[in-house]
RNA sequence: GUUCGAGUUUUAC
C-alpha cells in the first residue's frame, strides 16, 4: 500500500502518465484498492503539465471506483488552475474541498494566498490567515514569504519587512526561501545592503544557501551599483561547493 | 524522525 504510493511518485516523476495509468487501473481491476495518495501522484503529474481535463478525469474515476479524494487531491487540483492562472476555477475548488466536508489543511491554505497574491487581494489574504489561525493551524514560512510578495508588488516594503519581523517574533517557522524572497524584496526596493545582511543572518541561523540565493544576492548587488561586490560572492560560492551555474 | 499537494532568482522585443 504505502510502497505503491511510493512506486506511483516515481512514475509521475518520471513523465509516464500511461503507465501509471495503467498500473492503477490493473491494480483496481484485481482487486485492489489503491490509496488515495497513488491516485493524486498521478493527478499532480497532469497538473504539472498543464494538462487539467486528464487531472479532472482521474478524479471521477477515484469517484467511481469510490476511493475517496482527500484534501491533497483538491489542493492539487487548485494549484494547477491557480498556476494557469485561472484564479476563479482555482477558488471554486477551494470551495469545492469544504463542500465535501474536507478542511483546508496548510498547504491548502499556501495555495488559496498564491491566487489572492496573484488576484492582488492583499486584505483578502489578511483575512485568511486570521481564519487559518482561527482553526487552530500554526502560519509557516510558505504562507508569510507569500503575503510578503504581496506587499512588495504592490510597493509597500515598509509591511512587507514587518511581517518578515512579526514572523520571527512569533516564533514562526523560517526557511532558505523565505530568506531568498526577502532577499529579492530588498533587491526590488533598491536596498542591496539589506539583502547582504540576510545573507549574513542566514548564514548565522545555520540556514543553507542555494543556487537561488546566489543568484538572487548577485542579482541584488548588480542592480544596486556593486558590481565589484559580486566576485566575493562567487568565491563564497565556490568555497560552499554549491553546484551553481 | 513517517515527503501525494502550496511560496523564491534569471529567462532575448
Amino acid at each position: 500500500e504505502r510502497t505503491f504510493s511510493a512506486m506511483m511518485t516515481v512514475i509521475a516523476k518520471e513523465d509516464k502518465a500511461d503507465e501509471a495509468e495503467r498500473v492503477l487501473t490493473s491494480m483496481a481491476e484485481a482487486g485492489w484498492r489503491p490509496t488515495a495518495a497513488a491516485f493524486n501522484s498521478l493527478i499532480s503529474l497532469h497538473v504539472n503539465h498543464g494538462r487539467m481535463s486528464a487531472a479532472l478525469k482521474v478524479l471521477d474515476r477515484m469517484v467511481c471506483l469510490a476511493i475517496h479524494p482527500t484534501t491533497a487531491t483538491y489542493t492539487t487540483i487548485m494549484s494547477g488552475y491557480a498556476a494557469q492562472g485561472l484564479h476563479q476555477e482555482a477558488l471554486n475548488t477551494f470551495l469545492a474541498l469544504k463542500e465535501k466536508g474536507l478542511s483546508p489543511d496548510i498547504v491548502t491554505y499556501g495555495c488559496l494566498l498564491a491566487v489572492y497574491r496573484d488576484l492582488r487581494r492583499i486584505q483578502k489574504m489578511e483575512d485568511v490567515i486570521a481564519e487559518l489561525k482561527r482553526e487552530g493551524l500554526a502560519a509557516n514560512s510558505v504562507i508569510y514569504s507569500t503575503l510578503i510578495q504581496a506587499y512588495a508588488q504592490e510597493g509597500r516594503y515598509d509591511e512587507a519587512e514587518r511581517v518578515f519581523e512579526g514572523l520571527r517574533v512569533e516564533g514562526a517557522s523560517v526557511d532558505v526561501t523565505l530568506y531568498n524572497i526577502v532577499m529579492s524584496v530588498h533587491s526590488r526596493a533598491g536596498q542591496p545592503f539589506k539583502a547582504v545582511a540576510l545573507f549574513h543572518s542566514l548564514l548565522s541561523l545555520g540556514l543553507v544557501p542555494d543556487t537561488v540565493t546566489y543568484n538572487t544576492l548577485i542579482q541584488a548587488l548588480s542592480v544596486g551599483g556593486l558590481p565589484g561586490e559580486v566576485e566575493k560572492v562567487h568565491r563564497h560560492m565556490l568555497q560552499a561547493n554549491c553546484a551553481c551555474d
